[in-house]
Formats: C-alpha cells, sequence, structure tokens
DNA sequence: AAACAATATTTGTATGTACAAATGTATGGT
DNA sequence: ACCATACATTTGTACATACAAATATTGTTT
C-alpha cells in the first residue's frame, strides 16, 4: 500500500499527514476487503459488530447504550441498525422490565449460527490483509498505534 | 488509543483483528479531528480534498475521472461532490473541448482563498493528531503501514 | 405528591454514499 | 457511413449516517 502510487501523485508529501493519509487508505481497504467477505452474508460490519457484541454478553441482554459503548465505530443511531438485525430476526428485542427506559437485546439461535458462519469468512479476510506482517511488525503497529 | 479501553471489553482480543480494530479507532479519530477542523468552513474532508488536488494541476483542469483517481477515498459519485464545490463557487466545470464527454474542473480564486485559510487549521489538527509521535517512530509507522 | 432534571431511546430531517442504469460522445472495424 | 463497443459522466434509487428534537420513564428536590 503505497501512498504516492494509491493517490497517483509525484509530489512529495510532508511525514504527519503523510501518515494520516497512510492510515486512511490502510482502513479503507480493512474496510473494502471484510466488507466484501460480509457480502454473501448480506451484513453490515457495523451489524456484524453488533453481532459479536451480543455473542460476548453470553446470554445477558445489552441495551442500545452498552452497544453504543463497546463499538469499534460508533453510530448516533443504533436503533436503526438493531432494527435491521431485528428483521432479519437475528436478535430480539424487548422492553427492560427493571427500568422500562431501557430496552434489551439478545442475539437469537438464528443469529448465533449465522454468526459463526460469518466469523469464519471474517477471520480469512482478516489474516489476508495482515499476512504481509509478522507477530513482531504487528506488535510494533499496535504500539505506535497506541500513541495516538 | 488503547482499544480495549475504547470498546470496553476486558476480553483479551487476537494480536490479528485487534491491529485492524486499532487502524479502524485511529482513523475514526484522525476523521473525527479534522472534520470538526472544517466544520467552520461548511465544507466536508472529501471536497476539502478536491480542493487540494485542483491546486496541485496548477491551473490545468482536471476531469472527474482525473480527481476520483487521486482522492484518499474513492467514491462512486464525484459529480454530486463537485456540485457541492460548485454551489460554493469554489470550482468552475464545463466541458473539454477536445472530448465533449469529458468535464473540465478548475479552482477558481475565491475556492484557493478558502483553501489556504482551511489549509492552516487543517494542518494545525494534522500535527495536533500525531503530537505524540517522533520523526523516527512517524517513518517506522509508515513503513509498516506499506506492508498493507 | 408535584415539579423539575436526568436518562434511554426513538423519530424526523437533512445530508452523504453505493450501485446500477441511463445518457451522450468517441473510436475502430466493416 | 453504419454498427458495435468503449468511455466519461450523470441520474435514479436505495441505503447509511449525523444531528437535533421529541417521547417516555425514572430519580430528585422541595
Amino acid at each position: 500500500m503505497n501512498v504516492e502510487e494509491a493517490i497517483k501523485t509525484t509530489k512529495q508529501i510532508p511525514l504527519e499527514p503523510r501518515t494520516l493519509i497512510h492510515i486512511t487508505l490502510v482502513h479503507n481497504k480493512v474496510y473494502e476487503v471484510i466488507g466484501n467477505a460480509l457480502k454473501p452474508f448480506g451484513i453490515s460490519l457495523q451489524q456484524f459488530n453488533v453481532l459479536r457484541i451480543l455473542r460476548g454478553q453470553q446470554g445477558q441482554p445489552a441495551n442500545l447504550s452498552t452497544l453504543n459503548e463497546r463499538m469499534v465505530t460508533k453510530m448516533s443511531n443504533t436503533t436503526r441498525l438493531v432494527d435491521k438485525l431485528l428483521a432479519k430476526e437475528y436478535v430480539s428485542r424487548s422492553i427492560c422490565a427493571s427500568n422500562r427506559r431501557k430496552v434489551e437485546i439478545v442475539i437469537t439461535p438464528l443469529g448465533m449460527d449465522a454468526l459463526s458462519n460469518m466469523s469464519k469468512a471474517v477471520a480469512e479476510a482478516e489474516n489476508n490483509i495482515v499476512k504481509n506482517l509478522n507477530k513482531q511488525e504487528l506488535e510494533q503497529l499496535n504500539h505506535l498505534l497506541d500513541k495516538f
């Protein structure tokens, strides 16, 4: 993923903005590759992410603000994202008995099933993206990203 | 930018997906900070990017496919993005005489003016984001990102 | 208990983006 | 010149996202 080639420029870009462009380019690639892996399942990366969070709850219901906190890319409208999963019957939604303002979202068996299929495809895509980096390089990269 | 904290999890995430999540988190932050710097100017990061490409043309017009090639985040609809810049009178658009399929887009003096104001704000934001990384670390990071 | 503020979610609306089909123009073969 | 094909952009439509205002419920203060 060469920056100059990707944005077809011959000019030399200062180190700071170049780094930020670089991160965006890599992110776009990650997003695209994983998005494509999910396409056959008719689900977006955001929706997949929510399903994974729900699985991590181990049966315990999650409410919308919890989901939002745990999402990689926070969004302003988790309600409508859950609507989509509800339409696919991958989750169920009910009003919390102890606090009727809250809502309880649980992944369904159908959702769990779909998720395990998707997970395999996503894991493959993920490993493919990082295939040119060894363990030490990945650790180094994580360390540098911590500085942001 | 700690991953586990950002997505409120205590579970340990395997190195490969953790790296990808990390990149997304940093990207989101970059996007947010620069987006905020541009907000007072009423322009999106994508539009700003196009203005910069046009300035780089040094008077030479660019057509839509050229813009698309050079954009950091490629998009399917450059026409409507240019419409927005046209409405602000930051660019002009005319049909290419030698090939009437093509369109010639040029940045206007007003656009140049606006751009130089924005550039200052964006450069500040950019430097602020990378302030915890020194030159060597930035170079190392770029080198690792090349491997994607 | 009534009034007010705080919390959690939903809804409305504007804007942004993705993808496919449509339009208009140019090019090469016959 | 005619036709098929390729090219560059535009348009239509569906979907995604951002932000603010509205709704419903709970907690707190007097």
